[in-house]
DNA sequence: TGATATCGTGAAGGTACTTCACGGTGCAGG
DNA sequence: CCTGCACCGTGAAGTACCTTCACGATATCA
């Protein structure tokens, strides 16, 4: 009984390791980091966001933003814009070139999600996403919170 | 279809971030990070060791194995003792308050599973359980490799 | 207008990683 | 025996991610 939980557990922390490490060698190779990449695909979902905005976003400090934001513009994949109303603030936006890194990607997370379910029938997938809602259900009343997605 | 695939992705993920989450807040309140963590339990799964199979073990270099070691051993988890037979190597051993912690986080972990997966029915769980173990020899064969459990 | 909250960033610090260089040691082979 | 090479662990230096605290600039509200 309770091994077959723990037996799950486990195997769901395996695929943590192992999915945390694909991600990170493949952004490597991209020049890009998870946290920095983290924040372009917020910044995607969000369009030109604030450092705040963003801090919040990913439940980071503001001064982590500043950092993540300065290693972006170093490397062309966003720009800091003055905020048209607020001039304390700054918009950070995406260049053309992440834009286009960010759909090479999803197009990247399609072929992963592909490799890595392509051979479960149907039921089986579905029977694995809903089981995997109960389990995110009872995650997020347990972890305090931080980002949304 | 690739819907399908990519919401079991999408699910995957997200358990990865919020399991990764409650991981590093839980062990910082005991005082632990996760690299240290991983470092006592393979300690404690294979014993004594020297500085160079744990960062085999780890996947990580051998330097930084040292400055794991380091900080456990400042926090009293840890002793360097003379390799009998080698004088190059010191073999890293468990202090008995090491392994009274990690038979208590052993405990929550147990609980953990059990809150995580206590609702599922039997046969539901079975089937998350092998559906993980397909993907996960999918996802091995993806990566690289690098650590053992 | 003046108190107060907010935005972003400098400064300082901690952890987790890396590579490179180096001294100490083990282990053959000549 | 002793020389050369491989291996162990660590100092030095560097990168990335993250934090808190302090501060100047700006917004806001009474």
């Amino acid at each position: 009984m309770a091994d077959a939980r723990i037996a799950a557990l486990d195997r769901v922390l395996e695929v943590t390791v192992l999915l945390g490490r694909d991600m990170t060698t493949s952004l490597a190779a991209a020049g890009l980091t998870v946290a920095r990449t983290t924040l372009l695909w917020r910044l995607r979902a969000a369009g030109p966001s604030t450092q705040r905005a963003l801090a919040d976003a990913l439940g980071v400090s503001a001064r982590n933003v500043t950092g993540l934001v300065d290693g972006l513009a170093e490397a062309g994949l966003v720009t800091r814009e003055p905020h048209p109303t607020d001039r304390r603030a700054t918009l950070v936006t995406l260049t053309p070139r992440a834009e286009a890194l960010l759909t090479e990607m999803a197009a990247g997370r399609a072929g992963l999600a592909e490799q890595l379910f392509g051979g479960l029938p149907p039921e089986r997938l579905d029977g694995l996403v809903s089981a995997l809602d109960e389990v995110l259900e009872r995650l997020r009343a347990l972890v305090p919170d931080g980002a949304a997605s």
